[in-house]
DNA sequence: AAGTGGTCTAGACCACAAG
DNA sequence: TTGTGGTCTAGACCACTTT
């Protein structure tokens, strides 16, 4: 039961070397520490770098390590829990500060297939995209685009607000007009389209958890959001227990 | 803004090549479809096989892909949206039919340091272990194991049933005889163990996405469930319109 | 300029599934 | 036995950050 295996099925050496590097980190390594470059671990574990890169990347995806271009792997703090679920159903930007959304942009466009699909519009009908931010202690966490058929915020025909902030806040204060009736979520792994990982301060293709949260009012889908989260820094949290960014809550 | 960027950044090759392969996935390939092996793929985008590999990596973490060795590569299904959310705060093992769970063992042993943290117990303290697994149509979504405190399930001091399916059902039972007053829930990114990685049908270190939920009764937390999902496979529903697994739930 | 992680190559061998 | 994806090597060069 809790022998080792005695090789009967030879573990690979990246996941072995993945578990003695984590074991290290728990004992030897403090939060914020810098360990020794990919070159000097793979030469003191007698492996190629290659397959100490396997190690490292298996641990960052795990949320231990992370990993900077020119500067070096350090050890990573505990995940950031973050509270998705909103029970309270309110629309976005109504939350208290904790709740840390910043407006970025909006602009008309129309939404790719598969959100248009849950607006119920035809694949060719433009809708307000609202972009938005989610910070917490200086740190990016994740970056929304939110999709707004034209039909959901009527006040909205002359578009007289300039670009950035200002004009995503109007379409946000048009939005919040309506009387939310439910809504619901779903949650998938993905990876960082190239406009999402330049917000997220990541490289393209890290992965990602994907949030997408649809809006009914008025007895339909009145918006849809899809945000994207920071996989390797962020705990998705949905509870009875509700309310903004929380460190840890063990 | 909706230009090409004429290479200022130059894109790196398994990046273009994903975007490659993808665009052919969905206008060439059906679902199920077997792609060529990873050698021909290689030589016929005159790359090294490593790099289609970086390219194939993505779009399965991505879930259009899905390669099992001594097999190959194919076209994988739309995700099944697995309601997860249960909005109606049941018990586990309560749910109707299309819940899916499946009791396969029970035994008791001492938590890990990160569930006897969630339970306020002891870090020596033993509790009873159920395993689950989550199926639909004949495919492993989930593994999970719940923690139950002794204390959360008095009447089974007497241990008298066997190992296996019904010993699991046994300590369920016991367990719904509490009133549940709430629950709460996070989702992170995970790495399959080896032991969940057999019961889902992967390779251990697979990416998982990791449920974690605290069930609370008698005014603190009875119980802790630690579900493993296929991350390729698999999009997290938490909705108002709850109830089980969906196909599509667009 | 130096040092880091990120990308890429051209091989090799292994574990597994199917004929 | 054959063919597949999975692991591993020993290099090379590039992009980025810091000094």
């Amino acid at each position: 039961m809790g022998t080792t295996q005695l090789e009967s099925v030879p573990e690979p050496k990246y996941w072995h070397l993945k578990t003695v590097l984590s074991d290290a980190l728990d004992s030897e390594f403090a939060v914020g520490e810098i360990l020794p470059n990919e070159r000097e671990l793979a030469a003191r574990f007698g492996v190629a770098r290659a397959t100490l890169r396997q190690a490292l990347e298996q641990l960052e995806l795990e949320g231990r390590l992370q990993r900077r271009r020119g500067v070096g792997t350090t050890v990573a703090p505990p995940r950031v829990g973050v509270s998705v679920g909103d029970p309270g159903h309110s629309w976005p930007g109504t939350g208290d500060a904790a709740d840390a959304w910043q407006p970025v942009d909006s602009h008309q466009a129309v939404p790719p297939a598969a959100v248009a699909r849950l607006l119920d519009a035809g694949p060719d009908e433009e809708t307000h995209v609202v972009r938005r931010t989610r910070m917490s202690h200086g740190q990016p966490l994740a970056a929304e685009l939110l999709y707004i058929p034209a039909g959901s915020v009527p006040g909205l025909s002359a578009i007289d607000a300039p670009g950035g902030p200002a004009r995503a806040r109007t379409v946000l204060r048009e939005l919040c007009r309506l009387e939310l009736e439910g809504q619901d979520q779903a949650v998938e792994l993905g990876s960082a389209r190239a406009d999402d990982a330049k917000e997220l301060d990541r490289l393209p293709g890290s992965p990602v958890l994907i949030v997408t949260t649809r809006y009914y009012a008025q007895g339909r889908t009145a918006a849809v959001a899809v945000a994207t989260y920071r996989a390797d820094t962020c705990r998705l949290t949905f509870g009875d227990t509700g309310g903004g960014v929380q460190l840890l809550a063990g």
